[in-house]
DNA sequence: ATTTATCGCTAACGTATGTTAGTTTGTTAT
DNA sequence: ATAACAAACTAACATACGTTAGCGATAAAT
């Protein structure tokens, strides 16, 4: 009888969600069947459930896993005594190596969320929407304390956090540049439009 | 018994194409069914198909019809004789208006042109890198030109289609600036970065 | 007014999907 | 060796979906 192949310290119900994450990405969340995880795992169907409660958990799982890893990782940069600038880079290059190294999960966070249902709907709009005001907040002080060229600070929020789910083509893409290079082109075009200008 | 209402010169079948892009925005491409759709139109599912012939047929009409007014600019810019910077705000402008004034078509070709089939999935994939390749050389002209800044090209591109579709968010945000001021807060912030440094 | 074509309706088919129930197999602990 | 538990299996159910067939109603053409 086929069983879930588990290294030590991975549970069943990971080695399922890390899967769920790879088939999301590929087909969507509505298009990819419950039959065709089971597939991908080596699996029945219904053997599934002995692990998870329904496939919508699934999709729980993997977007408030990212959701607080963002989250985490924007609690440490507001702390930091640095430049506004700089911690705007620091959350760009955290965003760029999710994205690079955690492409899946990330991504379909990113694009899949719709189909949660509520209450998780409504709470992780609700994270989305604070973690971008967080942000535009850094990049306001940085107007004010004229580090940052004055410009729409949630404009800019929307374009960072969009420029980098871009990263879905590189991942895509035949004749790939390295990911420090991919990163450090992005911080060049996105950072450098942010100083004020002569 | 229930008729769809069109103007002169709006055939029933664009009025159902245009409601199925609003639909296909809400809901995914999959999540949507003809039923909801039906109900959409205000008439019954199963006499959508004296006027389509598939849903897929819809997707088509939508991912196709975008793609062509994209191509159709892009052709356009490239013969003007102007600097490529100039060029490149240009298709900006355009992507921008585009995404403001014909949101559901333009997200929906973007995100869910993935559950197109063959042979159209290839054509419509095929269509997209060629245009990228397109924009790029433009950014490349203008490199060699030293209008632009020396960057990679082809992650320029990838950022700038992907922060446009960020308009996205807009669309969905309470206080919203107005259309105007959201332009020319994109193109500052994405095209300032591009002129040569000092 | 009568014909013709267009459009919408009801009913239904076949298929795919998420999930449950009940059972069997394999693993772990005594 | 055996009891207890975990994890897989088969079978099936209820539902939702895209789509077709055939018929009635409406509008357009003669």
């Amino acid at each position: 009888m086929a069983r879930i192949k588990t290294d030590i310290n991975v549970s069943r119900k990971e080695v399922i969600v890390a899967k769920a994450a790879i088939l999301f990405r590929e087909k969507g969340f509505k298009a990819a069947s419950m039959r065709d995880l089971a597939e991908s795992v080596g699996v029945e169907a219904a053997s599934l459930y002995n692990h998870i409660k329904s496939k919508t958990e699934l999709l729980h799982e993997l977007c408030f896993g990212v959701a607080n890893r963002f989250m985490q990782k924007m609690e440490e940069v507001e702390q930091e005594k640095i430049p506004a600038v700089g911690k705007v880079e620091k959350l760009l290059r955290f965003h760029i190596n999710e994205m690079v190294h955690h492409y899946e999960e990330v991504y379909v966070s990113d694009r899949e969320w719709k189909h949660l249902s509520d209450p998780y709907l409504s709470n992780f709009q609700n994270q989305r929407r604070i973690y971008r005001k967080r942000f535009a907040a850094i990049i306001e002080a940085g107007i004010r304390a004229a580090e940052i060229e004055p410009i729409d600070a949630p404009t800019a929020v929307l374009i960072f956090l969009h420029a980098i789910s871009g990263i879905e083509s590189w991942h895509r893409s035949k004749q790939k540049i390295s990911a420090e290079e991919l990163e450090n082109n992005m911080i060049t075009i996105l950072v450098d439009g942010l100083y004020p200008r002569k």
